[in-house]
DNA sequence: GTTCCTGCAAAAGCTTTGCAGAAGA
DNA sequence: TCTTCTGCAAAGCTTTTGCAGGAAC
């Protein structure tokens, strides 16, 4: 377990270490599948005996304003969470609904960003066919 | 007023051009400020004199079926609906809140989509700061 | 000891659903 | 006429808020 590093890289972040947000943290880190407040909950509930949905809402809060995850808008119905703060992108293929990450190079992801504009974060989001199911469609 | 244009394009694409349908569609052709449909709603309750939310949200669900409009995923709050179906960008300014629209070389967004995967629409979306809050920044 | 966080309950806000009446083909 | 759509009310779901007890420093 990394949890003492967790809780440095908190602190080092000016965020208070606690359990709950050590264990949401460590969760994101280690499940790079894009889950939503309510998967972490189901998941972190299992695992820990009381753990309430509010305290996922605030962890996640916490986080996300000292940029130590990243808020996906990948879903239009609920908001999904990323522990890869690294540019990068998000594929969703319609037929299967599977979320893909992908690489970025971050200076080409840049170039497309206007001239004028300071871009701190950008996102780039697919949706098509991904490669397990195109051949199905053709 | 295109509305006879309007009904002929909602025809073309399957969709049965009723009163409601036309006023959402053409709300959104001609205010391409990314409006929530709460926004949409407001708007059109006082140009018509019944118009319910339901309505709003079928009209949206049957253009975004058919393609004529498009949802994008600015906000984490609410789904956002613009009416320009070509491939573009969003900025949104972490200082005044505004968002604005760029153009992008389709051929430059497909660049970016991994190998094997087909993608169908390709969103980008970057926040940072806009020409005229990033000189008051510092 | 003081500050900040957790967790329960309740509420708020956006969106969907069920169903009767109306509009469109 | 027959299918499909509208609109009201109500519910569903995610997320936020208020406040008392508890953990972290």
């Amino acid at each position: 377990m990394a949890n003492q590093n967790l809780a440095a890289v908190l602190s080092a972040h000016g965020v208070r270490p606690t359990q709950q947000r050590i264990a949401v943290f460590d969760y994101l880190l280690t499940h790079p599948t894009h889950p939503s407040a309510d998967t972490i909950y189901n998941a972190l509930s299992k695992q820990y005996p009381v753990f309430s949905r509010t305290t996922i809402y605030n962890s996640l809060n916490t986080l996300l304003e000292a940029k130590l995850i990243r808020a996906v808008n990948i879903s239009p119905d609920e908001q999904r969470f990323d522990g890869n703060i690294r540019d990068h992108g998000h594929f969703r293929c319609v037929s299967c609904g599977e979320i893909f990450d992908f690489d970025i190079d971050p200076a080409a992801l840049h170039a497309l960003c206007p001239s004028g504009f300071q871009g701190e974060q950008g996102d780039i989001f697919f949706t098509g066919l991904c490669p397990h199911c195109a051949p199905l469609r053709h």
